[in-house]
DNA sequence: TTAAATCTTAGTAAAACAGTAGGATTTATT
DNA sequence: AATAAATCCTACTGTTTTACTAAGATTTAA
């Protein structure tokens, strides 16, 4: 049960755009070296958040991202939903596979896994961008 | 961020075992069949789970596992632990890594992980296997 | 015109996962 | 004594996922 980097590394790029972004458009080269995350995988993650609308791009020099609505407006759950950082503790949701079969008796922890994702769900519900970055 | 089959299988042959296993021991192709998981799996399941203390065995015919102590003192964690299921929402415990390194404002988030790896671990912590169980 | 930036698509090495395979050992039953 | 059912033990392996890298196209301020 692992965070991936891909959902660790959004948050953080987020809370860093949170923090240095007044104004102005901060790029993703500057986010690489604060953060020391590779360039190349930043765009790929600033992809996913532009396309649900958590920032907005600038092109060209003097471009680079800010934040499309305030950090007290974005939830973890946006940004991790963005990037594909899914909880999944079933592997089985509609039909039934190997290791679930949705026999009441079979299957005695269906429900169990159904609170676990809604008690993490609940977390990342809970936890707001600006939260992360206030001192 | 999703639960390994090793972790998903324990809890669930081990609240198996918690339903069926009354007196006399639990053969692990029963359980096997009984809920959908491959025996030599099982059988590496159940090696940790017995180091853990959490099953004891007996061998030959008739032979199979039992509880070592009452499902009502079992907490999930127990099992997690037992077969490494552990949560991880960091890479970066003691040294600096990539992505992380520890001065205060470069890794803003690294509360962040610890809270929730604390509310997950929190979880496990406070179900326990009887509650599976009891209807 | 240049350079700094976003945008886009492919590819890929390494690790983790989810098992299999093949036996050795123990023991109740016949 | 033989058999078969069970635990015990170790190694291997195909697949998938992860965590990137590579290479370029496009946009735009200076």
């Amino acid at each position: 049960m692992k965070l991936t980097t891909k959902g660790r590394y959004a948050v953080m790029a987020m809370a860093d755009l949170a923090s240095y972004s007044k104004n102005k458009p901060v790029s993703l080269s500057e986010i690489s070296t604060r953060q020391n995350i590779s360039l190349a995988y930043l765009e790929q993650l600033f992809i996913h958040l532009k396309d649900n609308k958590l920032v907005k791009s600038v092109r060209g020099v003097k471009g680079g991202y800010a934040l499309d609505r305030p950090a007290s407006e974005i939830k973890l759950s946006n940004i991790f939903h963005a990037v594909n950082e899914e909880v999944k503790t079933l592997n089985c949701k509609k039909e039934s596979k190997k290791g679930c079969n949705h026999k009441s008796i079979k299957c005695i922890t269906h429900n169990l896994w159904d609170k676990l994702d809604n008690h993490i769900n609940g977390f990342f519900e809970n936890v707001k961008l600006d939260e992360l970055v206030k001192r």
